[in-house]
DNA sequence: CATAAACCCTATAAAAAATGTAGGGAATGT
DNA sequence: ACATTCCCTACATTTTTTATAGGGTTTATG
């Protein structure tokens, strides 16, 4: 499952994503929209926006927006960011890989393989969903 | 990621699917090749037998051993027990749904909606790699 | 039938991670 | 000058995960 800092971001990409005529949204607006933290949210904002996909505006006026187009805005990457890994176990993450303390030879160990097929598959899957399909259903 | 849970799992499974010829495996047997806690492990064996993978026998001379064919434990499976839901979002999942405080209307979210086609194509994916592709990679 | 081996079961402790809060700093428009 | 709004770090709280403890029950065996 994905922690709630995960799905606050996507709801807060969906709602700057709905709002891309005005030139900036408030975090306030967002927290109030979905019943989240401000202070909670803040902090995811400026994940977001470290990471290239927000920018901001300060002092009176100033907010949030998008910057990256929502096609280019995959669920694999906002996963990453706020969650970690994808991949299902550390020996198989190509971003955060450490070894399995359990495991004396990973070339011979079959849940590895099987993991890495998994792992491949479902990035197939989060890096073809973008905000751009989020925004479509809503 | 798989909790240690679901990964020590994996790692019994693959073990009792090895020694099938054996008519038992001593929990210790399993928690000593893998450098697993005897106690931690003898939690997760019962679950696995609970749920009717495993079968055991009391006393001298006991232990577990498999008592479901390989191919028949998809990994779906020992994730849904050990590990809970395999949607991303608790408002998708299908054994474990609950719906989304922050989410006013979730026949009109977006993200509900790509979610559960990331659902439905996960798992696939996981319902199709069962313990004997495990083995096979051994 | 006594004994040791091995699983059965529940409760609790410890550690780690996720979630949420606090408070002051810096920039900006009016 | 002032109110507004994001910036940043640290800390508190809660929840989940991981691990341990300890006694109960069954069974093979001499």
């Amino acid at each position: 499952m994905l922690s709630k800092k995960t799905k606050y971001a996507l709801h807060a990409l969906t709602y700057l994503g709905k709002h891309r005529e005005n030139k900036t949204v408030l975090i306030q607006d967002i927290a109030e929209e979905h019943g989240i933290s401000h202070k909670f949210l803040e902090n995811i904002l400026l994940e977001l926006r470290k990471a290239g996909y927000l920018g901001s505006k300060k002092g009176k006026g100033g907010g949030y927006y998008l910057i990256k187009e929502p096609k280019d805005i995959p669920l694999s990457r906002v996963i990453r960011l706020l969650d970690g890994p994808i991949a299902l176990l550390p020996c198989v993450s190509l971003n955060y890989y450490e070894p399995c303390a359990e495991c004396k030879d990973e070339s011979h160990c079959g849940i590895n393989k099987v993991m890495a097929q998994v792992r491949d598959e479902t990035l197939k899957i989060l890096e073809n969903k973008t905000l751009e399909d989020i925004l479509q259903g809503e």
